[in-house]
DNA sequence: ATTATCTATAGATCTATAGATAATGC
DNA sequence: ATTATCTATAGATCTATAGATAATGC
């Protein structure tokens, strides 16, 4: 029995989403930004898709840049969450490690948008954006502990840790070629990330199974 | 005894570059390309950096996009070359790969501006810049030619060469970071790729050693 | 004469604000 | 009364062209 809400009507049809204008702007822009890019996008175009006149987006937010940083952390947030619970688990760091590249992974190939290529605008170095690069450091770091947990010598740790997000971020440039990453895609991902660390080839089954049931008790949040 | 120019002198100072006024609009964009990004970067600041007037621009060039196109093509065309030196040789074919992905990452780590970013912008999936997407495309296939002829089997080529690519252009994302790779790191890099290709731990040494020696024949070109 | 620059500017955006309007809620 | 939208628009860009200008080259 929702109840319309108060407000005068939009001149052209109801929310796209169904989910409130605000949801709205946040999809539109999603998309706008992922398949243009947000320098070229406009604030005209952004309403547009959202179904509302260009000033009403106002309303909502004070801009562009405030839209792409709430698009930036509700992305990484739930990859802080799994990384979190990864870290505090007590089973083999290459199993772990393996759970938060195959949940990262399936993030970034999940969703109706490929939001994880706005990780690469250059954009992002801006001020306005320094809260999501803060997150996303946290990131790093929870990569560099698992790394470094799975024996990987302390000179290495750095650049092995930069070589295995760069594995599980190929997923963003394989979906925008056109190529949206199989689910077995995604596990191959996830295993080539355990031959990285110098996981034996012997034990990478064993690891990749542990790594699953892991992977499976996160999923729920 | 280069003689001046002819034609209207500047009204601020002299090439930039030293090496004309089409060579000072490209570095200046593909500065700010790089850094601020391509969709919020007008043809004035363009010409700013490059010590001329807005309208002087279009002598050169007929917008933004054959600038973008210019530099992508630019960027591509020492790694194709690469590739089909070694697509060519007769050498171990971890050998080669070692000494494709060293060359690219090593031309990726160098250059006063950090071009690879430019592909990263969803901007090139516009029409202006199919030719670039093409040679693109070609240098896909190069690496994939040589992580089958490595005995990758046939169901996971074409997964392993994007994960392979996806390690050496990590370069570009670090770069972006402020950390430039090393020269250590960028072997490490390189090194890493035979691990994904499946080299045995025991034959990695000698690999990289044949491949260090293969890519200094390469550079040259 | 040719060339490369300049100044000036028209027309097209694009952003962000002011104020009107049409709903609901009390 | 409150809210969410609308229309209208000022002011700031931004692009791309027209035409003037100041060099060199013959």
């Amino acid at each position: 029995m929702a109840s319309a809400r108060p407000g005068r009507p939009r001149a052209s049809g109801d929310s796209v989403t169904g989910r409130g204008t605000r949801a709205d702007i946040l999809e539109a822009s999603a998309e706008l930004f992922c398949t243009r890019g947000y320098g070229v996008t406009s604030t005209h175009a952004i309403a547009e898709a959202a179904g509302i006149r260009q000033a009403s987006l106002y309303h909502h937010f004070a801009g562009k840049a405030p839209i792409l940083l709430e698009l930036l952390l509700s992305t990484v947030q739930p990859s802080l969450d799994a990384a979190a619970q990864l870290l505090a688990a007590a089973d083999d760091p290459a199993a772990r490690l393996w759970a938060l590249c195959a949940c990262d992974a399936r993030l970034l190939a999940s969703g109706r948008h490929n939001i994880g290529a706005l990780y690469l605008a250059p954009e992002i170095s801006a001020e306005a954006f320094a809260p999501f690069r803060e997150r996303r450091s946290e990131l790093e770091t929870a990569y560099r502990t698992l790394v470094a947990a799975c024996g990987v010598p302390a000179e290495r740790t750095a650049l092995t840790a930069q070589l295995v997000l760069a594995l599980v971020e190929s997923v963003i440039l394989q979906r925008r070629r056109g190529l949206p990453p199989s689910a077995s895609d995604l596990v191959g991902t996830a295993t080539a990330t355990l031959r990285l660390v110098g996981v034996p080839s012997a034990a990478i089954a064993i690891t990749v199974t542990q790594g699953q049931a892991l992977a499976s008790v996160i999923r729920p949040r």
